[in-house]
DNA sequence: CCTTGCTCTTATTTCGAATATATGATCATG
DNA sequence: CATGATCATATATTCGAAATAAGAGCAAGG
């Protein structure tokens, strides 16, 4: 096993386009929590920290805004989408909505293939939580890239791009708020055990039970982040 | 009425940066008709076309990506949204997952202002196709923004920034499908009934039955459109 | 005759400079 | 002392030209 670094990190960022580059590490960035919700995007600065010129960071920043990650006023810049309990809220509704339909999609038209992704999928989370133990939030990224192919794999057989790709940007724009639970998880357990029931419902084909389920598994990042009893704290 | 003319065409168009200009004005084109599916977005028509620069025209088409109006390849430029059966019923699924859950929020939530943006939608609509007769199809742009604001009043108390920013896109995607049946539909008899009935199931709080109608009501389209027994044509 | 590799053309993409706009400070004024 | 106008500075935005990549046409070789 000598030489088994490989280029992984190329993969995202390094691809096609200086503007396409630009979407992507500002995306990381914003994600990772490494750019402030609500901080300034001045371009200058942008400029320099990216060594990307204005004209493709701009471009960048006009994607990112219609996928609710930048917000850009008129005549005076981008900032990063600040975040609140109502945005929460909102990203949920919208979720709810995709998900329930686009679940009892998948349920109806799945087949052997799609059972399989989901219970690989499911495998996979189960032994990465398995094998860093309870410390498996230090891996946040990798384990939530984990967590976001099982949801996705739910779906898979949806039969509709546009729900897949909004469920994506949903599910990366709810990233922001999962990043602060994560220490939250007391066990692997528990998050695990309702994984599988999920899993469970879908494969059974029962549809009003993986609804049920579903809506309630999104619902419950809300007072996790904010508890109910709590104030809040944008 | 002499000075009535006033500055209608100002309103979409004429503000802020450039590059929001360019993305309002490349658009309209799209959802009329002017640039046809498929259409080549060479870089140097558009300049001349519209007479902005590069910059802010590639911003403003950076936009619409995300949008699902124009698909932009690597280092291959940028292109008009193709248009198909498989697209329309794409458009048509997430519709119906955003929509079908809009109207139970918004029974659930709506206020009596809620109601009274609803029966004032309808009446436009249904005096809009009274005053023009059976000739209504012309005004297509003007009669498709009452009945887009007749959906959109439907939905406007689900409380969700982000499901009524969803119904808007796709109500205009779909408009370049509905605008293909814009002759086909006989009488706006049937046409104001329907949206009748939705409307009173609506403010019957009658949940199932106002899903049930607009889930149908969307699907019409795809039959409008695709007659189920002919070939594709796209 | 088809394939392959090269050059030349065309178009996209990017940069650096110029322009237009907002922001903040300074100063005069009520 | 508060308030509003004016100017200076910083910033975002846009332009015109240069760098870069894709595509077309053509020649040489299998």
């Amino acid at each position: 096993m000598p030489a088994s670094e490989r280029t992984l990190e190329r993969l995202p960022a390094e691809a096609g386009t200086l503007s396409e580059r630009a979407a992507n590490l500002i995306e990381q960035d914003i994600l990772a929590g490494r750019l402030a919700p609500g901080s300034r995007l001045g371009i200058v600065d942008l400029v320099q920290r990216y060594d990307i010129g204005a004209t493709p960071l701009r471009e960048g920043l006009s994607r990112l805004m219609s996928r609710g990650l930048i917000v850009g006023i008129g005549q005076r810049g981008f900032r990063v989408a600040e975040v609140s309990r109502e945005d929460l809220a909102d990203i949920t509704c919208m979720r709810t909505a995709v998900e329930i339909e686009a679940v009892r999609l998948a349920i109806r038209h799945g087949d052997l293939a799609w059972e399989a992704g989901i219970v690989s999928a499911l495998h996979q989370m189960r032994r990465h939580i398995e094998r860093t133990g309870n410390e498996f939030r230090e891996g946040a990224a990798e384990f939530d890239r984990l967590h976001k192919g099982f949801h996705t794999a739910l779906l898979a057989a949806c039969g509709s791009r546009r729900m897949l790709a909004a469920h994506s940007d949903l599910y990366d724009q709810a990233y922001r708020y999962r990043r602060v639970m994560m220490g939250a998880i007391d066990s692997g357990e528990g998050f695990i055990r309702s994984h599988q029931m999920l899993a469970d419902h879908v494969l059974a084909r029962d549809v009003t039970a993986a609804q049920k389920m579903l809506a309630a598994h999104l619902h419950s990042t809300i007072d996790f982040v904010y508890p109910p009893e709590s104030g809040e704290q944008p």
